[in-house]
DNA sequence: GTCGGACTTGGAGTGCACTCGAAGTCAAGC
DNA sequence: GCTTGACTTCGAGTGCACTCCAAGTCCGAC
C-alpha cells in the first residue's frame, strides 16, 4: 500500500508543496519511492514519520532541528541517548513555553474580565 | 518620571529597534513624548501599555491584530464591546493552542519513553 | 490521438516580524 | 572645542517557513 503526493498531503494535514519541501531540505528518513513515471509513492511509514515531525514542527520545533534529528535517525546504529537528548531538550523548551503562554494568557484573562465589567455596566445602565 | 528608550526597552525586554517599530507600525495608543532634542521619554502608561501587547503577541497574536486593537483603544469612547470580543477571540484561539501543543507534547513523551527504555537496556546489557 | 489532470523540477516570490546600517544630531565631560 | 555615546530617521536586509510558478512529462479516458 503506497499514497501519491496529493493523498499523502490529505492524509498528514500538510501541502503537495509542503511535503516536497520537507524531502528536499532533508527531513525525510530516505529519498520517497518513486512510481515508474517519477511520481512519489509514499509508504505508511513515510506517513508515520511525517506524523512525528509535524509533532515536533507543531511544538515549535525549527526545520534546522528536525533535520538534525531526522540525520540521527538516518544513521541508525546506536546515537539513541542522543536521539532521546535532543527530544527531552525540545520537550522541557515546550513545557516552559506553556508555562510563559499560560501566564500571559491570565493576565490576557484579567483584562477581558476588566472589560466584561465595563460592558455589563454599560448595558444595565443604558 | 518618564524613560529613555534604552530604559524603556531594558523594562519591557524588547530592544529599542522594536519599540520604534512598534511606534511606526501604530501599536502605541500614541506618539512617544519627546525631550527638547528629540529623543523619546516614555511614560508609566507606555510601558504599561507595551507589557499588554507584548502579553498578545507572546500569545501569538499577530502585529496586524493587536494594531487593531490598539485603534479601538485609541478611538477610546463606546467600543469596549468590540475590545471584548476581539480579546475573547484571542483567548480562544490561545486556549485551542495550547490544547493541541498539549496533545502533541504527549505524543513526543510518549516517544522520549520508549528511547528511554532503549537507552536503559543498552546501558544494562553493556 | 488528444485532452485533462496529477504529477515532476528548479528557482523565484511571499509574509511576517523584526533587525540592522548609514548618516546625522545633540548633550555632557574632559 | 572636541570626543563620546545615546539617540534620531529612513530604508534596506535578514531568517524562517513555506508557497507559488513555469515548463515539462505522463497516464487514463474519451
Amino acid at each position: 500500500m503506497s499514497y501519491s503526493i496529493a493523498e499523502a498531503a490529505s492524509r498528514s494535514g500538510l501541502t503537495a508543496h509542503t511535503l516536497r519541501y520537507y524531502e528536499r531540505d532533508g527531513l525525510m528518513l530516505a529519498g520517497v519511492d518513486r512510481s515508474a513515471s517519477g511520481h512519489r509513492r509514499y509508504t505508511e511509514r513515510d506517513l508515520t514519520w511525517i506524523e512525528l515531525i509535524t509533532r515536533l514542527r507543531a511544538t515549535g520545533m525549527p526545520i534546522r532541528e528536525v533535520r538534525k534529528y531526522a540525520d540521527l535517525v538516518r544513521t541508525g546504529d546506536g546515537n539513541e541517548a542522543e536521539r532521546l537528548a535532543l527530544l527531552v531538550a525540545h520537550r522541557e523548551r515546550v513545557e516552559a513555553q506553556l508555562a510563559e503562554v499560560t501566564a500571559h494568557l491570565r493576565a490576557i484573562d484579567h483584562k477581558i474580565g476588566i472589560y466584561e465589567g465595563k460592558v455589563e455596566q454599560a448595558r444595565t445602565s443604558a
